[in-house]
DNA sequence: TTTGCTCTTGGGAGCGCTCCCAAATATCCG
DNA sequence: CGGATATTTGGGAGCGCTCCCAAGAGCAAA
């Protein structure tokens, strides 16, 4: 039952091995008795095609990458990536592909992992989580012929496809939020340095306080890493500059300054008013709920699948790009409405 | 230069296409100065045997599956997934193994996935999470040849190849450890409910309890769903009858369930200890630092991987398990040590 | 030199599908 | 009703590899 060809149901059919094919492939040109018998051995008999046949008389497997480089160490840490990677399974459910993960942990595994990436014959395109400087396996990956879209603005752009939020926008709206709050001193915890994200958000942050006339006070960025305890101890470090709201930029992040603020014996939003970035659950549910720029996470990782399914059907030329906006959601952390408690 | 063949290979090389066949798969009985020649042309020519063509030949694809049923909503909310994927990403990447991961959705994902997974010729085997009861998915691919080996205990393992913690083992030893420190009234906060991971570790609060020579007492059985509003919802019920310690079957439930008992105006732990379960980051993080059960998450993603690979080269008779130990790390949650504030 | 062995090498067959072309059949219209 | 055209069907070739068997090479002992 398990081993069944095209031929031997062409065969219990009583047609040709071509017939069934067209078939099972839903071409049209095959008349509908014909058709209807095919498709009823085939249901009786539970005939599966078999997957690598097919990707070698075709050319395409069906079967595309996503890779998480070794720089996204955060993968473990911060729900963001869980999510994506949920988008993205739901973006190949719908459209037929299946997904495979190479999590690159050491510098060993990338060059195990690379030729088993570019392998021909195993995936018909990859899907980069990147936006970080320096990053050799991505390179590679842009340069050679494999389809691929970026997950983030990489650095170098050109002739490069790639999805992501805008950053600077989403960034600009939060701070800028806290302006028209009357905060006078806005601080900004920063992500991992060294990557477009982080770059971007900074950035956005720094426009809004321009754009309102005030200068950039450098003592009031801190550097985090997007992990819990960067955003403690950046907010440690932001402390004695008394600032009155923080723009982080993660939820996670922001999460870690709550509890450095709590634990300096503060309040949020009284003392110190917060606004996050990523709105991942917990965000909702932190003891002062979080305000937040929202992701449209599960969309953009759809949106990721389906510009690399137009990459690979219609070639990298020209180069494409999509940037998804974003939404500020307004909790309890940056004192617009009155806490419940 | 990406469209070369053994064949071209082996032209390039002046030797025939199975040796050039042999060299790549590191076979022996090659001359070691044709072997020279041969590694050298492939290095030249940067040659990548095709996968899809090898598949066929050989009835071997070097993939396997992932699937996260329905059931397993909480991939998004609980850190515990990701670190499980990423420790299977790891054994994939050392037993050279591509990994491929199905996430159902929803109802229909399930039966568009189903097909997907058994389809010949795409995967070797699959691993499953599952240890939820009434798994139609998880059923059907027992059922089926592939290899599976289940992730987590099944509700019926005759003939099932399953990895596993000791739920029972570890949950029994963080309640001893409650008895232990003096506390009367020992509360604990289940997961969701109808899952073998909920029962287990239910089943291990209850035997030490019984063990102590104590009666369980219903009351201080809260059910809760493995995510962090569930905690609180949970420990809200349980508060008012008075419980001056609980056992949590996860660290996410444990961090809600102490946002609710400083929602309450209450201390950990001062007033209610807390003990959870999974070891994830967060658990050393929280305000109060968490004492839990640490799993060997890593090495349980490995290992299931191994097992599987076990599977697949010698069959599955006898149907083999693997129970890994874990260990109880104590922090503060606990009283065991003084707090540090 | 011949025989018998081992080690190395080459080539045929085949994995199960898709794709193309040609043959067979149906359909249309003057 | 015949010829032109459209639709349906069948079969060959080929995708790039592995696996098996047989032929060739090399060598030692008789």
């Amino acid at each position: 039952m398990t081993e069944l060809t095209l031929e031997d149901i062409a065969k219990r059919a009583g047609v040709s091995r071509s017939t069934v094919s067209r078939v099972v492939n839903d071409s049209p040109n095959v008349s509908i008795d014909v058709r209807k018998r095919v498709l009823k051995v085939i249901q009786t008999t539970g005939y599966q095609p078999n997957i690598a046949a097919r990707s070698l008389a075709s050319q395409r497997s069906n079967l595309i990458g996503l890779v998480l480089p070794r720089s996204v160490s955060s993968f473990f840490t911060d729900p963001f990536f869980p999510h994506l990677t949920q988008g993205i399974a739901f973006g190949c459910n719908n459209n037929d592909l299946t997904l495979s993960l190479f999590i690159v942990g050491s510098k060993e595994d990338e060059e195990k992992i690379y030729p088993r990436i570019s392998r021909r014959g195993l995936l018909d395109g990859v899907l980069v989580q990147s936006g970080q400087m320096d990053d050799k396996l991505t390179e590679e990956l842009i340069k050679s012929s494999l389809p691929t879209v970026i997950i983030g603005r990489p650095f170098t752009s050109e002739g490069v496809n790639y999805i992501d939020v805008d950053n600077v926008r989403a960034a600009k709206k939060a701070t800028e939020h806290l302006i028209k709050l009357g905060y006078k001193r806005i601080a900004t915890i920063t992500g991992t340095p060294g990557s477009s994200v982080t770059e971007d958000r900074l950035e956005g942050y720094k426009q809004a306080l321009t754009l309102s006339g005030r200068m950039i006070d450098e003592n009031l960025i801190a550097k985090g890493e997007f992990s819990e305890n960067s955003g403690y101890f950046a907010m440690q470090q932001l402390l004695p500059q008394h600032p009155d709201a923080v723009f982080a930029a993660s939820d996670i992040m922001a999460s870690g300054a709550m509890r450095a603020i709590f634990d300096a014996g503060l309040r949020v939003p009284g003392d110190v008013a917060m606004v996050g970035f990523d709105d991942i659950p917990l965000a909702a549910t932190t003891q002062v709920k979080l305000t937040t720029v929202h992701q449209p996470i599960t969309r953009f990782g759809v949106q990721a699948v389906e510009l690399l399914q137009d990459v690979i059907t219609n070639g990298c030329t020209p180069a494409r790009h999509i940037i998804l906006d974003t939404e500020l959601i307004i909790r309890e952390s940056c004192g617009a409405n009155k806490p419940r408690r």
